[in-house]
DNA sequence: GCCGTTTTCGGCCCGACTGTTTTCAGTCG
């Protein structure tokens, strides 16, 4: 069992309790106990195997967690999830997807009206039964309808990349009103995760109304959720919600720090400031005198706002409630896409890639980048077009020639995506392999094999002495195909005995190494390099998102290979 | 249910907005 499945166990179990009632700190110890689970680099099922006792050594998980913990690794279900599902037939939780439908207001309805599904949510709101609720009336039954429809529609988180869009777009339209003085935006948005639900938007402005009137003018907006004195939300055609709200100047800073959260992040920074006899809020941090009488002290930027816990301005995409709070004596100094001067890997003609050689080569120098490696598919890859050693040796042949007309400026890799065979072993012989500059070894088949399947197939390619790098190690595309059932300690440890590198693919639906493995490998001092897979040249752009990604888990431009002058780089290659 | 430099009990972040209420509960972020 994957430590995401037993979060997802816990996570359910967390959803039913708060349906029926229960404390709710019992159910935010659940949810608490899933996040650090899922966080989790080591698999628990070994944890179990090895000693449970060990599960309580993790932040959030305590006697009770830990035990359901067992249950679930060694039984494969949850006798207590079994109860509350015989309570609460899993169907009912649909209708929290339902905007403004939450916990209490489903469980008066289940209770009440025996209602299971949507479908008889929505017959009763129709027939106008649901009015008849105590605490419903005639707009909840309206609202509950509109929900329907958009829990149906069921608008996924997007990614970050299709966010950063509608982000840059929405700033240019509000700083074009003469409102406007200052604007940042917030969210997960700002902290760079994978995926966006919505987006926040903070402004600074003379007058109120003016600038909710242009957001509403925003183009693609369908509808107007709310609006308020300082508080306005809307909803575009695609379903993206995207939050404003209007802070005073000397609230700004306060405001940024808890409108950027995490959630998590602010629940610690809040305690702290109690302990110290403060109060932190989105207006700005308090004094609590004995009286009671409260003082402002800070707000108006956020490192003030930090600065009264005496903690630095922790960069957004650390501020998970992971380990930032440890390292704020000695925050890394994140890796930036200035950091970056290689890109290795990379698609052209030859195989399936849309850009021809010297058209990629040129596009890179023309971002700056150094050095560049070329990496087609190998022959399995059939559909892609996937080299043969004939046409490798070929390809080589013409890198060759192109870097004696580049001179020193740049240099070209002679690379390839060479594909792990779904039997084991590389897909190309190893008197090829061996000519190579950079190999990255890939898996694109056979990805539903077991656990032992596929990770002895990686681990193998790790041995092939040929082999630099593995690429999107997990083979996960974000939100539409889970990770291959790979025992990534095992992939990390081998990585790190045999000096290999492991990639973070930049594509914005890839994003593998996640944070959480970049910070492990990280650790075990293994070189990371973060690549495009660029099939074109504008997607050499998404180097941007690798970078985010790597900031997440923490990397610094030293933990990045591709940050690192060609001459070491060579130096420290894996197959040299 | 978890946690502890106010420790084994008693807390657990905080405010805006809405709808259904006449002072508050629910939801959201």
């Amino acid at each position: 069992m994957t430590n995401g499945q037993i979060a997802d166990s816990l996570d359910l179990v967390a959803d039913l309790l708060e349906f029926t009632g229960a404390n709710m700190f019992r159910v935010r110890a659940y949810r608490n106990g899933a996040r650090a689970i899922r966080d989790l680099p080591e698999s628990v099922t070994s944890i179990v195997a090895d000693d449970p006792q060990r599960l309580l050594d993790i932040d959030g998980v305590g006697k009770s967690v830990c035990e359901k913990c067992v249950v679930l690794v060694e039984t494969g279900e949850l006798p207590q999830l079994n109860d509350l599902l015989q309570q609460v037939p899993r169907t009912v939780l649909e209708m929290l997807r339902i905007p403004n439908l939450g916990p209490r207001k489903a469980a008066a309805l289940y209770n009440e009206l025996g209602i299971q599904t949507l479908e008889q949510l929505q017959a009763a709101c129709e027939e106008g039964r649901v009015r008849q609720l105590k605490g419903f009336g005639e707009k909840t039954e309206a609202v509950i309808l509109k929900g329907i429809a958009i829990a149906e529609s069921a608008s996924r988180r997007i990614y970050w990349s299709t966010a950063n869009d509608y982000a840059q777009a929405m700033k240019q339209h509000l700083e074009a009103c003469v409102a406007v003085r200052k604007i940042e935006l917030a969210g997960s948005y700002r902290r760079g995760r994978e995926t966006i639900g919505d987006l926040d938007v903070l402004v600074v402005a003379d007058e109120v109304n003016e600038v909710m009137d242009r957001f509403a003018d925003f183009a693609g907006v369908a509808d107007i959720i709310v609006r308020g004195e300082t508080k306005m939300s809307v909803r575009l055609e695609s379903g993206l919600q995207i939050d404003l709200r209007v802070v005073a100047d000397e609230s700004f800073g306060a405001a940024l720090q808890y409108f950027t959260g995490s959630k998590d992040h602010n629940v610690i920074l809040r305690g702290m400031a109690k302990q110290q006899g403060l109060k932190i809020n989105e207006y700005g941090v308090y004094r609590v005198h004995d009286d009671g009488a409260e003082e402002y002290i800070a707000g108006a930027c956020e490192k003030d706002v930090y600065a009264t816990l005496q903690l630095p301005v922790f960069p957004p995409e650390l501020r998970e409630a992971r380990r930032e709070f440890e390292w704020a004596d000695d925050l890394p100094d994140l890796l930036t896409l200035a950091d970056v001067r290689g890109d290795l890997h990379m698609h052209t003609t030859a195989s399936d890639g849309k850009a021809a050689l010297e058209e990629m080569v040129a596009a890179a120098r023309q971002r700056g980048l150094r050095y560049i490696a070329i990496t087609d598919h190998s022959q399995r890859v059939s559909m892609a077009n996937g080299l043969d050693p004939p046409r490798l040796l070929a390809q080589w042949e013409q890198i060759d020639e192109l870097n004696a007309r580049l001179g020193d400026d740049f240099r070209v890799l002679k690379g390839i995506e060479c594909d792990i065979l779904e039997a084991g072993g590389m897909d190309l012989p190893d008197d090829v392999l061996s000519q190579a500059d950079w190999v990255l070894a890939s898996v694109h088949y056979g990805q539903s094999q077991s656990r032992e399947q596929i990770t002895e197939r990686i681990l193998g390619a790790i041995e092939n002495p040929h082999v630099s790098c593995i690429a999107h190690p997990t083979g996960r595309l974000i939100n539409r195909r889970d990770a291959y059932e790979v025992n990534m300690e095992a992939v990390l440890q081998a990585a790190r005995d045999r000096g290999k590198f492991l990639e973070l693919n930049a594509s914005p639906a890839r994003l593998d190494l996640h944070d959480g493995h970049c910070a492990a490998a990280k650790e075990l001092g293994i070189p990371i390099v973060v690549s495009t897979d660029a099939h074109s040249i504008k997607r050499l752009d998404d180097m941007q998102y690798g970078v985010l990604q790597a900031r997440r888990g923490g990397l610094t431009p030293a933990d990045v290979a591709n940050t690192w002058p060609l001459d070491r780089l060579l130096e420290q290659l894996p197959n040299r």
